[in-house]
DNA sequence: TTGAAGATGTTATATTATAACATAGTGTAT
DNA sequence: ATACACTATGTTATAATATAACATCTTCAA
């Protein structure tokens, strides 16, 4: 039940990924979409050498710049992020919808929640503007404790 | 003029955590302050292989527990902070005087703004509030290009 | 149709970090 | 003072993460 309920949310994802790709001319290839294909089957982030071994399935050849490669497109484009305090990788919530974002990383149960808000934005631009800073990327990741766990 | 002047900040920085440790009962054993010393002796942030490489200078056989263990200790007690986004660590602007803080990292020249403002507090324990969310660890890094390098 | 740019395949290795166990030091209750 | 629990360090080995470098294949535009 669940499963087919996930399935059919991932692959309205990637319809939606598909399209985009090709509005913005960007190439969608075999690996890449294989490995988002793979983030997206999971419930929560993935690491790399995980995905290597998923991969490996379907090409038992594959090898770790295959994956490397692969995120680095997804990444630059939006569809996925990477979590830098976990080292680990894990689909947009809302793929080209938004710059900035955080996430809220359970310690106990690993469930990520990806929020959007226009007070980081402010807070990042008006730091910038203080200090004449010109912001590219932005990190922020929040680990605690979820709502789930806390009971 | 200026290496004197940054010894001279490296020991007063030292003389307070020495101060901090005492006060709060913590041991700063002679791989911990050795650790802390050669990060304090860097403009910016330092590489945890780098800092075994400067620490062999020392003890020639020192291996990378060493160098982490350390940092560990360090970082707990709010001595350095580990940039997630380099793999690379920095001392503290003001040691036990805030609990979160995000960084300016200058892609250019390297250079690391350390900035701590309320701002941040609001927007992290706002949104905790909102998700029921308990927040145990913040990692905020924001990296692009500074003032200088700008021009 | 060719040649330049981009993407992938492949080998090798660099970089970052920790597990596991042995040894040494520290503090404290007796 | 002693012994024992705890913490810290030393040491070996290996795990986990990531990229360099170069060969080959595609693509697509001139």
């Amino acid at each position: 039940m669940k499963n087919s309920k996930e399935n059919k949310n991932a692959n309205i994802y990637m319809k939606n990924i598909e399209k985009l790709c090709k509005s913005n001319n960007l190439k969608l290839t075999a690996p890449r979409k294989q490995v988002l294909e793979l983030i997206l089957s999971k419930k929560s982030f993935v690491k790399a050498y995980d995905l290597l071994n998923d991969f490996k399935k379907i090409q038992p050849n594959a090898k770790p710049p295959t994956i490397y490669r692969s995120l680095d497109f997804l990444e630059e484009n939006g569809f996925i992020h990477k979590l830098q305090s976990l080292n680990a990788f894990i689909k947009c919530a809302h793929p080209k919808e938004h710059d900035n974002c955080y996430f809220l990383i359970c310690k106990k149960c690993n469930n990520i929640e990806e929020v959007c808000s226009s007070k980081i934005d402010k807070v990042v631009s008006n730091t910038s503007k203080e200090k004449n800073f010109s912001p590219k990327n932005v990190t922020f990741e929040i680990s605690g404790i979820c709502d789930k766990c806390m009971s």
